[in-house]
RNA sequence: GGCCCCAUCGUCUAUCGGCUAGGACACAAGCUUUUCAUGCUUGUUAGAGGAGUUCGACUCUCCUUGGGGCUGCCA
């Protein structure tokens, strides 16, 4: 245990961006590292643009990713109250004072403002970046009370960091100059200055920040798209930090005891959809089996199909989990071994099938089939092996492959035969035979 | 414009002054193979430019260039 304390703190106004679930993965395992808490606010002070859908895509994202926080979740909305009792302390002690101003859009009323130190250096060493310095006569006074009395981010922020005693403040590169802004309210508080880790930014081909302009931006698109949250997870952490080795692919553990925040990089990182994608196929090829089974059957029924008994599952597991990279792609890829109503890929039939001969061939392998004792794979292939001497097998499996399934692609041909079964095997050359 | 920050293969990165610059993704080739994958092997590709410090610099310092962030009664 430690009395490391530190906090994710989004803004519920819309779905979560990965830029920000990255935060709350670097937040979330520098606690687990340190054996600090991990809290969740939720800064909802924006009332325009704060909504609860918004709030409920947050706690989905957080569970599906599994970051999960220690403490009640602190609403920023409801300590409003102490938020104002601070802007009185600092309009007493002189920190702050009112003035009259326009905003952009033309309303006129009385704001609070912070009053900065005119002179000095304001200072502090960043554990991601360094240290950082910044004159203070280049920063301006700036507002924490708005005209209609509702306390404005960086009053809030920081009266809610103290509040929740909050030791170090990891969150986006975005802050950094906020951060100025807030030592100096820390400090007009005879508050202590939390550390500070400031994380650079995901970015797109151009090196601008990532958007949704870019691909799949946020969260809850990648889980939609059939991606598994460890993937996801792995990929982000990568994103501007490794654990000084080769490994790349980590499990919770290893994350959570090799995870160091001053390792992290300051750089911004590129977001590289090719290399999740290849993350994501290392976590399906991981998945236990039982996962594997129940996930495909899951998505095999909600396709309309369903799993017969006495279906040889372990050999379709076998087959179809090296060839999974998305588990979304599943019903289609395995639908043809529930439904004899399976699509003709209109190239593979043209490359495969629409061919002098093939009819023939089909037909002559329902008899050469039909007279095979037992229905295993090694039968299958002895019999091709011995019609083609040695001469590859070619001409009979793709023409097979293709009758059979309506494609390409696939498990092991015999392999294939095998689970669809005798039967169906038989009746289907039959079929794609009388097509041609 | 002002201020802050950054800079190794196309991308993510290793290197804490000794480097024949390593790994992963991607790409290409080969092996395995009935397809598609997997697996294995191999290959192409990097230190923005210029000064300085040093026996020695990708690593330290400075300048230039390039990129990003901030500059709200948003967070």
């Amino acid at each position: 245990m430690s009395d490391i304390r530190v906090r994710f703190a989004p803004s519920p106004t819309g779905k979560v961006h990965i830029g920000n679930i990255r935060a709350a993965i670097y937040n979330w395992l520098y606690a687990r590292h340190t054996g600090g808490k991990f809290l969740l606010r939720i800064e909802d002070t924006d009332l325009e643009r704060s909504t609860p859908e918004a709030i409920k895509a947050l706690f989905e994202c957080m569970e599906w990713l599994k970051l999960d926080w220690d403490e009640e979740v602190f609403y920023q909305t409801k300590n409003v109250k102490r938020h104002l009792e601070v802007v009185d302390q600092l309009l007493a002690s002189g920190h702050a004072y009112k003035v009259e101003k326009t905003s952009r859009d033309g309303k006129t009323g009385v704001v609070t403002m912070f009053r900065m130190p005119k002179e000095g250096v304001i200072e502090f060493d960043d554990i991601v970046k360094g240290h950082i310095a910044k004159k203070a006569e280049d920063i301006q006074d700036f507002a924490i009370v708005r005209s209609d009395g509702s306390p404005i981010f960086h009053i809030a922020n920081v009266v809610d960091d103290i509040d929740q005693r909050v030791t170090h403040i990891i969150r986006g590169d975005d802050h950094v100059e906020n951060t100025f802004k807030h030592i100096c309210i820390f400090r007009a508080l005879g508050a202590p200055v939390p550390k500070y880790g400031h994380l650079s930014m995901i970015v797109n081909q151009q090196g601008k920040p990532y958007s949704k302009r870019d691909g799949a931006a946020f969260v809850g698109e990648f889980r939609e798209q059939g991606y598994l949250p460890e993937a996801l997870f792995n990929y982000l952490l990568l994103l501007g930090w490794n654990p000084g080795d080769d490994r790349e692919v980590l499990s919770r553990d290893e994350m959570v005891k090799l995870f160091e925040l001053e390792k992290v990089h300051v750089t911004a990182a590129m977001f590289d959809l090719k290399k999740l994608q290849w993350m994501n196929g290392e976590y399906v090829k991981r998945l236990p089996r039982d996962v594997f089974e129940a996930e495909l059957r899951k998505r095999v029924e909600s396709a309309g199909l369903s799993v017969p008994d006495g279906f040889n599952m372990p050999a379709l597991i076998d087959q179809m989990q090296v060839r999974t990279k998305f588990l979304n792609d599943m019903p289609a890829n395995v639908a043809y071994f529930f439904t004899d109503d399976y699509p003709y890929d209109e190239k593979s039939v043209e490359k495969r099938l629409k061919k002098d001969g093939v009819k023939d061939t089909l037909i002559d392998l329902v008899q050469r089939f039909s007279g095979v004792a037992e229905w295993t794979a090694p039968a299958l292939e002895s019999v091709i092996k011995e019609l083609s001497q040695g001469n590859g097998m070619g001409p009979w499996v793709h023409p097979i492959r293709v009758a059979v399934s309506g494609r390409m692609d696939g498990p092991g041909l015999f392999e294939m035969l095998e689970i669809l079964g005798r039967e169906k095997t038989l009746a289907r050359l039959k079929k794609t035979a009388d097509m041609l």
